[in-house]
DNA sequence: ACTACAATTCGAAATATGTCGAATTGTAGA
DNA sequence: TCTACAATTCGACATATTTCGAATTGTAGT
């Protein structure tokens, strides 16, 4: 196995799970950013990324959708922090550039 | 939602699911070939992609691989053609382009 | 037709997941 | 300190997943 691509198997097994729920790729796909690079969205769906956003967002509740950014956060794909009364959501870039290296060098 | 890159939700959740399993995981990387474009492997490990050879790697029970499998196949991720006694499975490259595709404009 | 091998389907069991509402924690303002 | 808002934790429940062994199906050779 030593020229295998995916060197640690349960944590990209975590990143994918953490994928494969509906809601949470939902979210994943909010926290991204609706748009192509260079085009705009309508003002009230970009960059919406409190805890209370999502929430208004997905139709589930809140303590569904708190469990839900805890997976993500688990699996290293969302970062979080507090402003205030808030929290807001981000994604980690890296983790988005280590999964598109994985699938790129797949074909 | 118009310009969201995910558009099917479900089918990338499924798709992610059928990578969210380490077991599952392991026979996709498998089956993408364990080396670089231009390296050699060990010539054992190399495009083994019957279903006994999955299996002699596994170490799960035959009947498990074969739900898998069938997880990986539903997901759009492998095809299987019948040679003989044997099946044989790879991965439907289209599907990993267009995951590729879905990560290299996460970014 | 019989046998051997390859792989799948079936049924059952243990464990994990997704979901909710109620209760709790954390923060800021009056 | 009291109140209101934001978000999480807890407990419970229904459903889904993972896994196995036994039984079955499919294929090729004798």
């Amino acid at each position: 196995m030593s020229n295998c691509r995916i060197i640690n198997l349960d944590r990209y097994a975590t990143i994918f799970k953490a994928l494969s729920n509906p809601h949470r790729l939902q979210i994943f796909n909010i926290l991204t950013g609706c748009c192509e690079p260079g085009t705009t969205c309508s003002t009230d769906e970009v960059m919406s990324c409190c805890v209370g956003d999502l929430d208004s967002q997905l139709n589930i509740a809140s303590s569904t959708l708190s469990h839900h950014l805890k997976e993500l956060h688990h699996a290293g794909l969302i970062e979080m922090q507090r402003e205030g009364k808030q929290i807001f959501c981000s994604i980690n870039p890296a983790i988005l550039k280590e999964i598109s290296y994985l699938f790129s060098i797949s074909n």
